[in-house]
DNA sequence: GTCTATAAATGGATAGAC
DNA sequence: GTCTATCCATTTATAGAC
């Protein structure tokens, strides 16, 4: 457990290549070698990263469930969002960016990595669908709310600068906010 | 120059740290050794692969300038970013992916991936100027535009499905239509 | 279960023949 | 300028002591 959180922060930090074990290992405190007694590859590894995140997602999105109304759930999901600007700025979207690894080792991680994603659009469609869009409507748009999300943190990495994902977020607000009435 | 395409399609590809100089020399049809008479190190290579993309990105929007008023040009930007939808959906984004890596590499390399997005922002701010938007709207319509036709390509890859770029693009021409008049 | 030492493979980079 | 052979560092992964 101490591994994988170690393992999260490195991917995040650095990517999944850049990250050696070794270094995993000396960043969780543990012995390198004892790594392989935990997980047998490495690609084991950013699969219980993986795992682990998707739960935390799940959760989050469980506990903004308990907000009132549709509008406001939605609101607080790009405020929440917005609020980890700065490490966005620094190091990119953790979600989005080892999805990009995961599509590139390929295998079984890319599906793995999808699932998050997939989770984060359904939730969306379904505030969306409370707030009164059909269906294809309420897709379309969910879609929109998680592109511009993920667009203005990637150029918020490349210009170490969270102002994109703030004015994107800022953007969305008003847009979610004119839409609600 | 063989090289620097090879390079540029492995990169996008794979990406940068599991494109192996061996690999990239086959892919140019030059034996291994040889890549170092010409790039001294990897980083040198990649540097390369940036500063042609730079160049070509500057030639398009010098081209779509020949085009007509701005609502014309802008949804030519966005025509052609979308006709590369397969592509996107297959490796993602180019731009975005080296600038993702140029991040983690660290060094000169950020910088030089960063003014692949500062044309694209510029240019876009002027296109935004021109129809009649104030500097501080039309940049942070410039941004919007780049932020949801990056997330709709990371989306894209992510589900190996073009759909989400083509959805977002009719969206921004819409957007942009209705801002034309 | 935990740790040390090391094997096996890969990859960036260089030396030097042609 | 071009190509071959090889060095050296790093990295994944394992063997085996404790």
């Amino acid at each position: 457990m101490r591994l994988i959180l170690a393992a999260n922060r490195l991917f995040h930090r650095q990517g999944y290549e850049r990250s050696s074990i070794a270094e995993i290992a000396r960043e969780a405190a543990v012995p390198p070698g004892n790594v392989y007694y935990y997980f047998k590859t490495k690609e084991d590894l950013v699969e219980a990263v993986i795992a682990r995140r998707n739960a935390f997602i799940a959760a989050w999105l469980s506990d903004i469930d308990k907000s009132g109304d549709p509008e406001h759930r939605l609101t607080r999901f790009v405020d929440e969002f917005e609020k980890t600007s700065k490490s966005r700025a620094e190091h990119g979207c953790p979600v989005g960016g080892l999805s990009h690894d995961a599509n590139r080792i390929g295998g079984e991680l890319a599906a793995q990595a999808r699932v998050a994603f997939q989770m984060l659009l359904d939730w969306l469609q379904r505030q969306f669908v409370f707030m009164g869009d059909d269906q294809e409507v309420a897709q379309s748009n969910a879609l929109h709310l998680i592109s511009v999300l993920q667009g203005a943190s990637l150029l918020a990495h490349t210009f170490s600068d969270p102002a994109p994902v703030e004015s994107e977020a800022n953007r969305l607000k008003a847009w979610l906010h004119a839409m609600a009435r």
